[in-house]
RNA sequence: UCCCUAGUAGCUCAGUUGGUUAGAGCGGCGGACUGUUAAUCCGUAGGUCGUAGGUUCAAGUCCUACCUGGGGAGCCA
């Protein structure tokens, strides 16, 4: 008999059907004829109710389905005479493909704190808010790739090791095979990298960004989707050391198209969530209420469908940074002096700016373009004001900065005189000024965090939650 | 990296101005129960109070250092 998933059963199962189904023990709940078990084989957040007349089996196996067990159930759909589900399971046959040893197994059927799960990565899979979660991260990947192939683009894979250093997105970890004990040394007494495996420094890619602009100007559009790396000493709530970004690079387009596309990108996503993970981002947003019932009113988030279905319905708010400063100069925490930092022309905006546009102004997700040149990377398109690059930074309430792209400097004079003025070695990147010297156009792309977008569909606070195994500063666990 | 904060039973936490033998709920185990929904009821076991020093007649409680977690900031996606 063929295995069916759960998902399936509860969505379609017709009743006096036989059945087999395999899964994990949830509860198990009983009285002296009967016995409940909840089973979940991850195809759904909903589990199946198991019944099991005891009479019909030995004490022993029922003694030892204890939450967390393995099994494989055959017997025929009902309908419940209980309220909670339309059907479950008579059982006619149970067998214990694995026991859990209910002194030892971890996961009890009762809230658990977020902190004490990620200490149990390799086992909260089993739970329902990280069932949600991973099923839902699944389905925004698969949306991602879906956008972008119905739109033509092609996927692209850039390098994870790179041996430049230039891309100025902070500090990288080091790849190499040389001995760290006793490293091979050159005349003056530094580490001989030409001895290493690839015969020169070499890094795990912090972007993949300047690899997709030479596939954009032949393919036409490319993404890129894949492990990102930062070795910066970063421990906050929307940070990790290694973590995944999605690279859209577009020959031809300029930031307008890079902006509609950004933000037509994000709502298709969205849409694709609320269209095809209806269950999962009802648990989360209740797990969210939940959570939040303690906090005071004007500090609990918006419900989370509300919340995506707002965003989808509402244009992102665009203005320039020059307008931005105007904005907060004139704001009441401003004239209050309720900033911890200044604002001024010339500098880089604060996360208490930030939200503040976002939150508090705006009240929906803003696109903030044309920064100083000064703030922000060397290959940005100059603007004609001569103090301005084209940069687009997406906003979104509680996360901040989701998305940040540029229109990419194509004129090889301007962009070898910016790398000399900010001192980024051209003789390196010859490779990445080429596409400048034959053939060049417009170009435009920008990178998004993939777990923030998570955060923010499932509304999980923490990106350590919504990664299964996450790495962070003195975190390499599992 | 900086600031704040926490670490007590398997989990979540209480533990008074330092004072005798360290507490609860949940979970586990044993039992009861006519179909339960994180079932309920009765009983029971379970602790080097993060680690190392120090102050004191006396430290879970005070002090110092370190480790780990959490929140915020910076850096950024």
């Amino acid at each position: 008999m063929e295995r069916q998933k759960i998902k399936n059963i509860l969505l379609n199962g017709e009743t006096s059907k036989q059945v087999l189904v395999k899964g994990w023990v949830r509860t198990k709940r009983g009285s002296k004829n009967v016995n409940f078990i909840a089973l979940n084989d991850g195809s759904t957040i909903h589990n199946l109710q198991i019944v099991a007349d005891v009479n019909n089996f030995d004490d022993e196996i029922l003694r030892e389905i204890n939450t967390g067990a393995s099994l494989s159930v055959m017997g025929k759909l009902e309908e419940s005479t209980g309220s909670g589900q339309k059907v479950e399971l008579i059982a006619e046959t149970i067998e214990l493909l694995g026991k859990a040893d209910p002194e030892k197994f971890p996961i009890q059927p009762k809230k658990h704190s977020l902190e004490f799960l990620r200490e149990n990565a390799h086992l909260r899979f089993r739970t329902n808010t990280f069932g949600a979660v991973f099923r839902v991260r699944h389905a925004m990947a698969f949306a991602i790739h879906k956008y972008f192939n119905e739109k033509g683009f092609y996927y692209l894979h850039t390098p994870i090791v790179t041996a430049s250093d230039a891309e100025g997105a902070g500090q990288m970890f080091r790849v190499s095979t040389l001995d760290a004990k006793n490293p091979p040394l050159t005349d003056k007494g530094s580490v001989d990298y030409s001895q290493d495996f690839f015969g020169r420094p070499t890094n795990l890619t912090v972007s993949g960004q300047l690899e997709g602009e030479l596939g954009a100007t032949a393919l036409g559009e490319i993404y890129t989707f894949g492990p990102t790396f930062r070795a910066e000493n970063s421990n906050t709530t929307r940070h990790l050391a290694e973590f995944w970004m999605i690279e859209p690079e577009m020959a031809f387009y300029d930031l307008k198209d890079n902006m509609d596309l950004a933000e037509e990108f994000l709502k298709s996503l969205i849409k694709y969530a609320l269209e095809n993970c209806m269950d999962d981002l009802q648990f989360l947003g209740n797990r969210l209420k939940e959570e939040e019932k303690n906090k005071p009113q004007e500090q609990r988030s918006m419900d989370l469908i509300e919340k995506l279905e707002f965003v989808l319905n509402n244009d992102f708010v665009r203005i320039t940074y020059t307008e931005a400063i105007e904005i907060l100069k004139n704001s009441k925490p401003y004239k209050k002096k309720k900033f911890q930092f200044p604002v001024d022309w010339g500098v880089d905006l604060q996360s208490e700016h930030e939200r503040y546009l976002v939150e508090k102004h705006f009240k929906c997700p803003v696109i903030l373009t044309d920064y100083p040149k000064e703030i922000k990377a060397f290959y940005m398109k100059q603007n004609a004001d001569g103090k301005t690059v084209g940069a687009m930074d997406v906003l979104f309430p509680q996360i901040g900065e989701i998305i940040g792209g540029s229109q990419r400097e194509e004129s090889l004079e301007k962009l070898e005189k910016r790398m000399k003025e900010m001192n980024i070695p051209a003789e390196e990147m010859w490779w990445y000024l080429d596409i400048r010297r034959f053939g060049s156009v417009i170009h435009s792309g920008f990178g998004l965090g993939f777990e923030r977008f998570i955060q923010f569909v499932t509304g999980m606070g923490n990106i350590r939650d919504v990664i299964a195994f996450p790495r962070t500063p003195k975190n390499a666990e599992f």
